[in-house]
DNA sequence: TTTGACCTTCCAGTCTCTAGAAGGTTTATA
DNA sequence: TATAAACCTTCTAGAGACTGGAAGGTCAAA
């Protein structure tokens, strides 16, 4: 099948389709004549798996790594386990950063009147005045 | 004052101040007889003003406008709260995103045994077997 | 046959820096 | 005074993960 159509099935556009082919997550596919891709159902899988990883924030390498544990019959679900839980303590962590600024920020806005005066916390505290 | 004092001024790196200068961020500043930058201390206040903005996480775009919001005795508080609104949204719906992510990636991680056998419920619903 | 929807490659831009190269200047020490 | 160390300069390229656009080839239907 066509590339527009891998895109449809997978759901990743195929412009990303043809970057990951690029960067070598996923393999180059057959060719028809005309030059154009040619996918088949095993490679739509692989599309899948990688697109359900990235939405769950895993980035490339991770997502390169996720794969061959995958295609590995001798992996351990430690070595996943092990992976994942990186993972998931960098978004704890980029939620907390989020969220301490979110705090300061509610906090700022809170005492800004928000009218036509000039006069704002929230620049008072960026100045530090 | 040389950069690197600059630098040590403000928490901002030599090298970002000069990225900044460069994307127009900062105006630049008077040079020494040797070529070197001179900065003075109301540059360093702007500095200041400026890491502060990064660190609440507003994007260079953003600090742009509230630096001019801040220069502008016309201002209202009004448009700098509602520039805050916009960031604060922005924010909340990172961490909405995340928490989503992490929990969806921590009840998998619970079901998986983590140990020597490869059978791993983490990659199974990224392959949804 | 021609139109429109596909497909191809390649280059550039996004965002916010950061590293490194190649070289000039200043300061401190031997 | 010589020289080394610590600064400073500009420039280019790379990071991550795409996305847009240009210029052109292919295919299916009217």
């Amino acid at each position: 099948m066509n590339i527009g159509q891998a895109s449809e099935l997978s759901g990743i556009p195929s412009k990303t389709i043809r970057y990951y082919e690029s960067i070598g997550l996923l393999p180059a596919p057959a060719r028809k004549d005309s030059g154009y891709r040619d996918y088949s159902t095993p490679e739509i899988e692989t599309m899948r798996f990688i697109q359900r990883a990235r939405n769950l924030g895993f980035a490339i390498k991770d997502v390169n790594e996720l794969l061959d544990l995958w295609n590995d019959t001798h992996r351990t679900s430690a070595q996943v386990k092990a992976l994942t839980k990186r993972h998931i303590d960098e978004i704890e962590s980029k939620i907390n950063e989020l969220e301490s600024m979110r705090n300061t920020l509610v906090t700022l806005s809170d005492k800004c009147h928000g009218d036509d005066r000039p006069d704002c916390p929230i620049l008072e505290d960026l100045a530090s005045l």
